[in-house]
DNA sequence: CCTAACCCCTTACCAACGGTCAGGAGTATC
DNA sequence: GATACTCCTGACCGTTGGTAAGGGGTTAGG
């Protein structure tokens, strides 16, 4: 039953976001993605010649929406620079929490190794940042300077990955304690209270 | 030339150090590290039986002295608790920027998979914490909630998560513009006054 | 109607990796 | 001198990401 161009990759996409869900980043192989699609694994690696270019399209479409989301959030609130710093990691903050296994995806996936013992590694999450994700950072550092909290923009930026590192890291210990705790979206308002309480240590 | 027992595992982790310092992360193999110590792969085996207790044991030590710096900055300044959080972030900011080399092999090496294909990742760096960084989180958070600043010791903990990993953050990036841009280490006063901008805002 | 070209996929095959298995040389112990 | 223990060796294995070569089916051209 031959497939016309296009249909293979959502499939191959869908499949591999199954096996990160269900199997973990880990057990993301091409052997185990080309078993469950029914194909044999060079028909995957037609499609992506190689584990990076796979991973890539499975994550970029949730960093762009990341970053839509807290670019948005900025948009939302011109007024004042605290509201909309407040407005930024809340509306990142739920649009983490309301997805738990897109979160996942995003910061853990990357990791896996494209070669056997390789690995990106959290450099590649952090590091060479996806070009969505810098933008809502200099969305942000705008905002920063614009409120004058920041005269370089350079520092601003600074503190823009600070900030989203900072709620990564709140994110990620709280994902891992999920699996043995209460659910993470059960604590949202805790999460953003701890966060903001780092951010704006005058108000707590 | 038989050696006696320890002294090959000391020649073992300083091979492994050089390794990660010279080659990278990447190729910290098990068969990389026989061949410049000049005994077998097995060899290797013997002492680290696994790939994850090789990674540990190279990490450890840096974990440690990690915590150790960030609770004595704690214990320096009792009186003021918005010192005592300036104190904590330059003495963990000067720590990492004074060995840019050490600050890589914690937070970049253990992200190498065990078995090929295989990724403890972020996880293990972020998720599970060495116990030394544990008790250094709850120094930390003992004077957050010392200076009344959070009611509840878990917002106080979180909010220490929130804070080391908003420097490791900014760390990260900027030692990975490192290989492109100007040395991290003079650079080091504008990191923490970022940093600093963003746990403190009314300061900036 | 035949041929050439192209798309999509297949079967073989490879090297690198982490790791197991069985054993062997040397030294210490009784 | 036999036993046991420490430290290491060589042979081997399964899984992984990836390459090489080719084949069936459709399409376009003559």
């Amino acid at each position: 039953m031959p497939k016309r161009n296009g249909e293979m990759v959502e499939r191959i996409l869908a499949v591999a976001r199954d096996i990160v869900r269900e199997d973990g980043p880990d057990n993301l192989t091409f052997d185990r993605v080309a078993a469950r699609v029914g194909v044999s694994k060079q028909a995957i690696i037609y499609w992506f010649p190689n584990k990076a270019r796979l991973v890539e399209a499975l994550v970029r479409p949730a960093l762009e929406a990341e970053a839509a989301a807290g670019k948005a959030a900025l948009r939302a609130d011109t007024t004042n620079a605290g509201h909309a710093i407040r407005a930024f990691v809340e509306a990142l903050a739920a649009f983490h929490v309301s997805d738990l296994d897109r979160f996942r995806l995003m910061y853990v996936t990357p990791q896996i190794g494209q070669r056997p013992g390789r690995s990106g590694a959290m450099l590649t999450t952090l590091g060479r940042i996806h070009p969505a994700t810098t933008e809502m950072y200099d969305a942000l550092a705008e905002r920063l300077v614009a409120a004058g909290r920041y005269g370089r923009v350079i520092d601003a930026r600074r503190a823009a990955t600070a900030i989203h590192t900072a709620l990564l890291g709140l994110l990620l210990r709280m994902a891992m304690a999920d699996t043995l705790d209460a659910p993470l979206r059960h604590r949202d308002h805790a999460l953003i209270d701890a966060l903001l309480g780092v951010l704006t240590p005058e108000a707590a």
